[in-house]
DNA sequence: TTGTAGGCGTTATCAT
DNA sequence: ATGATAACGCCTACAA
């Protein structure tokens, strides 16, 4: 290995090698195009050098980063965590990597990282969970990166999506909470874009039926244990009636149950709590937990699978994936 | 903005503004050196064929990425949430961006997904709580790119390390659980290289006390309520006089006390709990956990600093930074 | 099968 | 203050 400052290049590996940089990296990307003995003496070389190819240099010629990006609202709680995870398992096994950027939750900011992002002209953009403004809409389409947008199924999406209707689940839960007998509702929530949908739906389809009474809680930003157990807290206190809870994610929800039982409330007997999102903790609950499952893992894969496609060229045929969701019912209901 | 195939480049807004491309590359990195009129005349162009710069390019001709690799194990589970989401914080600030890679628990894979990571010349590599294999680590030296190890205080770091000594947690653990009377511990815990090590050292302290009984309960792979739960009904069943568990992670922790308090035990009363990591729901746990806090958001924030600074040329005065632990005594001990 | 020439888009350097 | 030239490291196209 060559301790020398700078990092062996294929004109350094050619040169030790007595060929030419070509020869070089035919050996390297398209081994059957090069004799057997050239091979061997060029992965000596290789060897002896600890040579390591520049992806910049390459990706610059062959105007392709084999990276892919994605943006998310944050990387703090469960919610996204399987969806990333996915996506850079499957993004991996093909030889792509993963840059990630977090938004937060000012526009402004936003826009700096999407513009950052486009400069690294990654291969395609998965937008995790995120309302995109108008200016980041506008700046990726002119980008001509592959987007899929993803978490939510949206009326005029920047190019392909992958998600799940967030009213669908609003009306079923409130539909199944019903059919349940429950009268007097509650939802405790997250309060950003899909959450305002799904709980309009919520409100809407309870209603509809008839149920009695509805009341909304919302959380700060996270949704945490301590947030479900604060909400449930103060909705007793407004509406010791309530039957039936729909929380917007299983954290939310265990704390409610949680809170519940501190107060001597039967689960579900006296309170039927539903949560979101199937984290692993939701079947192993004391009572297990009522949730809606959301297929984070398929999300990712097939959000990593549509921008190779368009990386490569390969057609995409469905350019809206619609992976649903499931009621998944337990013993909190 | 031009409609067509390519994106725009240096030269297309040279052109169009009737400079040269280096004034307007200054023009963008340099504003003060050039006529306010130029800037103007550059901007100009910019703006109306949507420009934006090629990093890959830049990157090329300056040798700097821009742009800091993080390695983790997993994106699941809490543990290294704060810790990912304060590097890209930190790093974000100064326009650096964040790639990610799951090294998973498998050596080899491990070993290519560091090979790919050093193609792309990051300004740094950041190993988060991985206990990197030899082929490994002598990648990372042999690339001359900046390294710092998170999580641990290893005894011989590739580069720079910032964490914390798992040993010192399993003895003040131990000695903690011991000065509250407690004569027979178990420990509920993942089975990584660090975990050995603190339980090691939990081990010995109590025997060194004159502890009893200790029993061990090693959880498969994700560290989970379930797990924590299952955990602790086999440490019952085969010694049902346990009074302290310590528990390798919060999760582990919320699901033993669950599990304790549906079989009856109170809470801290019959049965001691202490977990770790101060996840946010500890605090909200019924009973709020005992715990060993990290401070993730610091290990991240240092961690980002330290790549930054050396990729900056900056002098870094401190490789090796122990941000230390912190036992935070709730109500379930 | 192997080599030569040239360019991907940017910026440092050295003029002017 | 601005421009011409060259080079970063790699790979496509063409030639031998």
């Amino acid at each position: 290995m060559n301790p020398s400052r700078k990092p062996a290049t294929v004109q350094d590996v050619a040169r030790l090698a007595g060929v030419s940089a070509m020869t070089v990296s035919r050996a390297l990307n398209v081994p059957d195009k090069v004799t057997p003995d050239t091979l061997r003496r060029v992965r000596e070389a290789v060897d002896q050098l600890g040579y390591v190819p520049n992806a910049m240099a390459s990706g610059l010629r062959m105007s392709r980063a084999r990276m892919v990006a994605a943006l998310l609202p944050t990387l703090v709680g469960p919610v996204f965590q399987e969806l990333v995870e996915s996506l850079a398992a499957t993004l991996g096994r093909q030889g792509y990597q993963l840059l990630i950027g977090q938004t937060g939750y000012d526009a402004a900011q936003e826009e700096a990282l999407v513009r950052g992002v486009i400069q690294r002209r990654p291969d395609g953009i998965v937008l995790v969970g995120v309302a995109s403004s108008d200016g980041v809409r506008q700046a990726l389409r002119a980008s001509k990166i592959p987007v899929v947008e993803t978490w939510d199924l949206t009326a005029d999406p920047v190019d392909m999506v992958v998600g799940f209707s967030h009213v669908a689940i609003g009306r079923d839960v409130a539909a199944f909470l019903h059919a349940r007998g429950h009268r007097q509702m509650a939802i405790i929530t997250a309060d950003d874009t899909r959450a305002r949908s799904r709980t309009q739906a919520f409100l809407t389809q309870a209603q509809a039926l008839g149920a009695e009474v509805v009341e909304r809680f919302l959380t700060v930003a996270p949704s945490t244990l301590g947030e479900g157990r604060r909400g449930l807290a103060t909705l007793l206190q407004s509406h010791p009636g309530i039957t039936g809870v729909f929380c917007s994610s299983d954290s939310l929800a265990l704390g409610a149950a949680i809170e519940a039982q501190h107060r001597g409330l039967k689960v579900p007997q006296q309170l039927a709590i539903i949560g979101m999102g199937d984290q692993s903790f939701a079947r192993d609950a004391q009572p297990p937990l009522t949730t809606v499952r959301l297929d984070g893992t398929r999300i990712g894969a097939l959000a990593a699978e549509l921008t190779m496609a368009r990386a490569e060229g390969r057609a995409v045929e469905q350019t809206v994936v619609d992976v649903g969701f499931h009621l998944v019912e337990r013993e909190s209901t």
